[in-house]
DNA sequence: TGTACATCAGTGAACGCGCGTTCACTGATGTAC
DNA sequence: TGTACATCAGTGAACGCGCGTTCACTGATGTAC
């Protein structure tokens, strides 16, 4: 992590902090302030409120990930190998960027409806989508495509929750196969890779 | 639902739906006072502070929830059979109490560590050891524990919270035993009784 | 080059709203004798 | 049975703290001529 260049990107890179601590409602603006040496003013030159600065950092950060996220679920490669780069980045992302990892994790819930994820970076819709295109190819056979991709993202996201309550410890990337290998089998496309 | 009976009933009832649909930080004490018909000072009788209740709501509820779940997964039948008794605890619970169900969910992250769930009621941990019985009785062989219960709590969870935000529709125990079945895949006990 | 003006990020004291909490009071119920 | 007192849930106006936000001001940078 370089320090900050600019004041802008100290207050955000403080934001992020604090959110993904201890969550948008019990951070204040002089918190953000302290922490990135800073007035209290000088948000304002650049958001227009507490609640439209934590939003446009979600949906930027939301929107990265997704977009790294369909990289890899439309891109390149057979459709179950597919899956385990799927995972890998996931967490991946969470050791490289923890901080931003769980500012998503933890404030996806606090903004209201009229704030909906795009649904092209959105991680379920991606996942629908995915799914969607395992069964019309015929590598899967599942009833409910939406139950399926709901499974397979807990399975996938309960393990970093569970990191950041310390309930897990170490590398999660390090995981990563194993929790694909998981996906594989919820998804019936266990191909008997364990030789 | 009945009515409520008693004004300190009412005061509950009227939190446990505000708070499982606004969150905790949203939600006012003339909120609460104004749904429960009753005067702000009311909830001062029976609680030291909003924060206090808050947690007395839910580690109550979860302590109740904690023991039905316990009661299966440490309760009668074979192993493997108590796997989709415990999916549908779950399930059958978000259908008949949702209010609680999503109060539980949405709020579980709002109180600090000087909070944690006793372990005896502690989703994650009844999940743990029931994944350790199972290895110590060779039901199951598994590298790590503590990994496949998170997993496998993410599978059954994350499509419950899907339903809250409209994702998924209609009943959630009509979906238990296909989650279960992913369960068991994930552990690897699959048993094959798809004939 | 120098002068005048515009722009804009940043400052931090001040503002004022909203919230959790308090408190003097009420009325109902219970208890002692 | 009646009287005196204690207890306690409930009331709602009032309090005051903490917070998001504002605003007059500063200093740096850019631009026109």
């Amino acid at each position: 992590m370089a320090r900050p260049t600019t004041k802008l990107e100290g207050i955000e890179r403080a934001a992020m902090q604090l959110f993904s601590r201890y969550g948008l409602a019990k951070v204040t603006i002089r918190d953000i302030a302290r922490k990135a040496h800073c007035a209290e003013g000088a948000l304002y030159r650049h958001y227009d409120s507490k609640e439209k600065m934590a939003w446009i950092l979600f949906s930027r950060e939301m929107g990265r990930f997704g977009e790294r996220l369909r990289g890899v679920l439309q891109g390149s490669g057979t459709w179950i190998e597919r899956i385990p780069k799927a995972v890998r980045i996931f967490y991946h992302f969470y050791d490289e960027d923890p901080v931003t990892f769980r500012f998503i994790l933890l404030t996806q819930h606090d903004f209201p409806e009229e704030r909906p994820i795009p649904e092209n970076v959105n991680p379920n819709d991606l996942v629908v989508r995915f799914i969607r295109e395992g069964i019309e190819t015929g590598q899967l056979r599942h009833p409910d495509p939406a139950l399926a991709a709901c499974m397979v993202l807990g399975l996938v996201l309960q393990p970093a929750t569970m990191h950041i309550y310390n309930r897990l410890k170490g590398s999660m990337l390090d995981r990563a196969d194993s929790v694909a290998e998981a996906c594989m089998k919820v998804l019936g496309v266990d191909d008997e890779i364990e030789a």
